[in-house]
RNA sequence: GGUGCGGUAGUUCAGUUUGGUUAGAAUACAUGCCUGUCACGCAUGGGGUCGCGAGUUCGAGCCUCGUCCGCACCGCCA
C-alpha cells in the first residue's frame, strides 16, 4: 500500500497516529538543523518535518529534495508548536521516519502556485505542471460537479444518455467541418459533428423520447476567449413536448445546478423576445446584470439643426445612474471606446443632470432646456444620472454600438459583478437571417427549426419576417445554451429548404434521410444543448473557457503540449489516398 | 482575411522616449550559514542567439522593412 491518507484530510483529531502519505514535494524550508517539506496532492498539503536532533541521516536525505520530486513519507501525526491558520492542516505535522523518493523531477519551468510566475504560452506548452496547481485544478473539480449534476438531473427526469458517432457527414449551412480521409473509401472524407443535431433528432423517431448527451462538437472556425475548436455540449431533446415543455425542463435543470453547485436559488427566469432584446439591448444575449436599458431618442431629438442627429436613422440612449460626476477625460475615454475600429461609432453625446435638476449636455447649442427636460423624462433620469446618445444612420449598427457602450458603462460603474447571476430567456427568433455574403436567407438557428404556426403562411410571403420556435437561455451576458422545436412534417421541412435555396434534389442528397425518417412517423420535438465550457466558466467566474478544459487549443487551434495538428508521413497520406499536400509553412 | 498589444536570464518584467563602454531587477536555481519555518532569513555564485532574417549606421535590445510566435478583438461561429 503506497498511502494511508491524502494530503488534505489529518487534522488535530489524528495526532498521534502512524501514517503514510504520498504527493509532490511543494515547498522546502531548510533551517539547519531542521527542514520542512510541504507535500502536496489533489486534496491538500500537508508539512513533513525533519530534525537533525531525531534523525541527521534522515534530515540530511530531506535537504537532497528537490521540487516536484515524487515521495513517500510515513511518520506521526503531531500536533504544531506554531500553527497556520492558512492551511486546513495547519494544525498537524508529520514527524517523518521513512522518506522514499519515488521519483526525481527537474525544475518546472513555472512555480506550482496559485500566482503562478507562467505566462499562458508557458503553461499550455506545460498543461501538465499546470493541472498541477490547485486553482486550475478546481476549475476542472467544478467541471466534474456539474456534469454530475447535469447527468443526476436528467436521469431523474427520465432522459437515457446514447452515444452518436463522431465520424459523420458533412453538411452545408453552419460553420465550417473538420473533415477527416477515409481509407476504405477513396476520395471520400467523413466529417465531424458540429453537434449530433440530426442524429438526436433520428432517436426521436426511433422513439427515445427523452435523450441526451453530454458530448464533444467540432468547428472549423476561429478561436475566441469563449470558442474552441472542440468544445462539449450538453445535447438534450425530448418529444411529445411544446417550447414551454422544454423550457420548463431546462429552468428547472438551470435551477438545479445553481442550487447544487452554487447553494443559490435562482427566480423564475423572465422571457423576452429577440426583437424586444434587440430594441432594448442591441444583443441577442443581454447582460440582465443591470438595466441601463436603451432608450431611443429619434422623436424627441430630430429637428432642431443638429446635423448629425437630422441626418440619422436612429438615436438611442442609456442613462447611467449616478454617473454625472463622470469628468470630461473620462468621457473622452468613452468617446474614444466607441470610435474604436471595432465599435465604430461616429461620435458619441452626453447630458448630465445636474443637481438642480437641469440637463447640462454637450450639444446645449442645439437644444432648449425645454427638449432636455424631455430627454430626461424619457430616462425617468434624476440628479446625478449620465445619459449617453448615440446615433447613425443604420438602426441595428448604432444598437450595436450602444450595446458596447452599455457593457463598458456596466463595467465601469462595477454592475457586472461574477457572483451574481441574472439568467433569462430570449424567445421568438427569427427563422432566418440575410446573408450579405451568399446573398440569401441562412437559417438562424439551424434548417431544422419549426416556425411559429402563426407565421408559417408568411414562409411564402415575407420568409424574412417568419418567426422561429427558436430560444436561448442567457446568463451575465453569455448563451450558454439554445434550442428550438423542430419540423416533424416532411412537406414542412421541405418547403424551409426550399426559402434557404436548396434544390429539392440537393435537399434530397444532404438530409434525404432524415426527411425520409419523417415518413414514418415522426414525433412532434425539440431540444436544447448547453454549452458545458461557457456554462462551467460563469460558475468558476473564468474570463476564458480554455481554463475549464484540460487541454484547450490556442488561439492558431494548436494543442501546444502535443503540437498538434502536424504532418503525416508520405507512407499515411497514400494510403489515405491523398496526393496533393500543400506544405505547411 | 483584418486590427491592436506583446516577444530581453529557467520565469515575470524594466531598459526602446533621445542608437553609444561590461544589458539590469525580482524570483527560480546552485553553494554556504541558520532548530519552528510556513512567500523563512542571510551571504555568495552561475545563468542572455535581446524571437528570427534583412536593412540604415562608425555603432542597433533600441530605428526601418519582412517574417515567425503568443494574447485580445473584428470578420467568421446554422
Amino acid at each position: 500500500m503506497y498511502r494511508t491518507n491524502t494530503c488534505g484530510e489529518l487534522n488535530i483529531a489524528n495526532v498521534g497516529q502512524e501514517v503514510t502519505l504520498c504527493g509532490w514535494a511543494q515547498r522546502i524550508r531548510k533551517m539547519g538543523g531542521m527542514t520542512f517539506i510541504d507535500i502536496r496532492d489533489r486534496y491538500g498539503i500537508t508539512q513533513l518535518v525533519f530534525s537533525n536532533e531525531i534523525n541527521a541521516s534522515l534530515c540530511e536525505q530531506a535537504n537532497r529534495i528537490g521540487r516536484e520530486y515524487v515521495l513517500q513519507a510515513t511518520g506521526k501525526v503531531a500536533e504544531r508548536s506554531s500553527k497556520n491558520a492558512k492551511n486546513p492542516t495547519g494544525e498537524i505535522e508529520i514527524i517523518v521516519d521513512t522518506l522514499k523518493v519515488l521519483n526525481e523531477a527537474a525544475t518546472p519551468p513555472f512555480t506550482i502556485e496559485d500566482d503562478t510566475d507562467g505566462g499562458d504560452d508557458l503553461r499550455m506548452r506545460y498543461r501538465y505542471l499546470d493541472l498541477r496547481r490547485t486553482c486550475v485544478r478546481a476549475n476542472l473539480e467544478l467541471r466534474h460537479k456539474m456534469a454530475f449534476e447535469v447527468r443526476k438531473y436528467l436521469d431523474e427526469h427520465g432522459f437515457l444518455e446514447v452515444e452518436t458517432p463522431v465520424l459523420v457527414n458533412s453538411t452545408p449551412e453552419g460553420a465550417r467541418d473538420f473533415v477527416v480521409p477515409s481509407r476504405m473509401n477513396a476520395g471520400q472524407f467523413y466529417a465531424l459533428p458540429q453537434s449530433p443535431q440530426i442524429l438526436k433528432q433520428l432517436l426521436m423517431v426511433s422513439g427515445f423520447d427523452r435523450y441526451f448527451q453530454i458530448v464533444k462538437c467540432f468547428r472549423d472556425e476561429d478561436l475566441r476567449a469563449d470558442r474552441q475548436p472542440e468544445f462539449t455540449q450538453i445535447d438534450c431533446e425530448m418529444s411529445f413536448v411544446e417550447q414551454e415543455d422544454i423550457l420548463n425542463m431546462f429552468e428547472g435543470m438551470t435551477r438545479h445546478l445553481f442550487k447544487a453547485i452554487k447553494g443559490m436559488d435562482i427566480p423564475v427566469l423572465p422571457r423576452i423576445s429577440w426583437h424586444d432584446a434587440m430594441k432594448y439591448y442591441g444583443s441577442d444575449k443581454p447582460d440582465t446584470r443591470f438595466e441601463m436599458k436603451f432608450v431611443e431618442l429619434t422623436d424627441i431629438l430630430k429637428g432642431y439643426g443638429f446635423a448629425v442627429f437630422d441626418s440619422a436613422a436612429y438615436i438611442g440612449g442609456i442613462c447611467a445612474k449616478g454617473a454625472a460626476s463622470y469628468t470630461r477625460k473620462q468621457l473622452d475615454a468613452l468617446t474614444e471606446y466607441v470610435k474604436r475600429p471595432q465599435i465604430g461609432a461616429k461620435g458619441m453625446v452626453y447630458a448630465r443632470v445636474e443637481a438642480d435638476g437641469n440637463v447640462k449636455s454637450s450639444v446645449d447649442k442645439f437644444y432648449s432646456q425645454e427638449v432636455l427636460q424631455q430627454l430626461k423624462a424619457a430616462f425617468q433620469a434624476e440628479a446625478g444620472d449620465l445619459i449617453l446618445i448615440l446615433s447613425g444612420d443604420n438602426a441595428d449598427k448604432t444598437r450595436k454600438q450602444l450595446c458596447e457602450l452599455r457593457l463598458e458603462m456596466g463595467s465601469q460603474l462595477g454592475l457586472r459583478d461574477k457572483n451574481k447571476y441574472s439568467c433569462l430567456w430570449v424567445v421568438d427568433f427569427p427563422m432566418y437571417e440575410w446573408s450579405e455574403e451568399e446573398n440569401r436567407l441562412m437559417a438562424m438557428h439551424h434548417p431544422f427549426t419549426s416556425p411559429k404556426p402563426e407565421d408559417i403562411p408568411l414562409l411564402d410571403t415575407d420568409p424574412a419576417s417568419v418567426r422561429a420556435n427558436a430560444y436561448d437561455m442567457v446568463i451575465n451576458g453569455v448563451e450558454v445554451g439554445g434550442g428550438s422545436i423542430r419540423i416533424h412534417d416532411s412537406q414542412l421541412q421541405a418547403k424551409v429548404f426550399e426559402v434557404l435555396g436548396f434544390t429539392p434534389e440537393k435537399a434530397q442528397e444532404k438530409f434525404g434521410f432524415l426527411m425520409n425518417a419523417f415518413k414514418f412517423g415522426a414525433p412532434p420535438h425539440g431540444g436544447l444543448a448547453y454549452g458545458l465550457d461557457r456554462f462551467v466558466s460563469l460558475f468558476a467566474g473564468l474570463d476564458s473557457i480554455r481554463d475549464c478544459i484540460a487541454f484547450p487549443k490556442n488561439n492558431q487551434g494548436r494543442d501546444m503540449m502535443l503540437n498538434a495538428p502536424g504532418e503525416l508521413d508520405p507512407s499515411q497520406l497514400e494510403e489515405l489516398n491523398i496526393t496533393t499536400v500543400i506544405k505547411s509553412k
